[in-house]
DNA sequence: TGAGCAGGTTACTAAAAGGTGAACTTCGGG
DNA sequence: CCCGAAGTTCACCTTTTAGTAACCTGCTCA
């Protein structure tokens, strides 16, 4: 295997942008779902701060990996989606995840118990 | 491109253990030296604190990237090398760093442009 | 005997990231 | 004509991560 382009510098570049504690998440909604609304995410992801769902998006559309429309009905309608900067991400996304599956399965399940757990207390608090 | 398989679980448990101001840095070094000693490593990265570098260093070892040996010669010598789950995730960074080249050439010459620059300041100050 | 070296720890501080709850805006509907 | 809705902002707080500096160990060598 060659590393020759494994330089340091371009993978700061890749990780800044991914680091965020709900990142991973919200690139997996805007992977399957073409574009989704504001309140749609925030409901659908358990456990985040509206605000701190908001830092992460204006994070993400500063760097270009989203694209962010706003109509202008009443009540708003914000729509967020992919761009093609970060949907050409996605190959190297998937290669980490299945990476994770191979490599490190254990840490992956306690994960998803941990979130599975979480999920169901935010499910309670919701209607 | 299909996608079915990017899970956001298994995302978030790689980039758990990619997380670290220096870890790019310390990866880089460890796929393309076998083996390294800590105050080499440590006086290679600029900047970093000896205690955090230790930190990174446990962390990963903790997460089974990489192995430390421990010769107990005098002065003692710790070898730190990346292991077989380490070198593995070696294809998947590789894709994040074409990517950054790709996509965000800028930032990346912005980021190296400030490490040369850091880079300059620590020699200085050594020998 | 005591300076020096490699690796590591300790105690402390500073800065960044994440989180909470309330309030603002701008409109349409009752 | 006040209320509620979606998106956003504000003021404030807690937790996590990074950084500094001093000190410890166990040995060597002058």
């Amino acid at each position: 295997m060659n590393y020759k382009q494994f330089r340091h510098c371009g993978l700061d570049v890749a990780l800044t942008m991914l680091s965020g504690k709900w990142k991973p998440i919200i690139l997996y909604h805007l992977f399957h779902q073409e574009q989704i609304r504001f309140t749609d995410l925030w409901r659908i992801i358990p456990k985040v701060a509206k605000k701190v769902l908001l830092d992460h998006l204006k994070q993400m559309e500063a760097h270009g990996l989203i694209i962010r429309t706003e109509k202008n009905t009443f009540p708003p309608e914000v729509y967020y989606q992919i761009s093609e900067k970060g949907r050409a991400m996605g190959p190297a996304l998937t290669a980490l995840e299945l990476w994770a599956n191979e490599y490190a399965a254990d840490e992956v399940k306690d994960l998803q118990d941990d979130k599975k757990k979480k999920y169901l207390i935010r499910k309670e608090s919701l209607s």
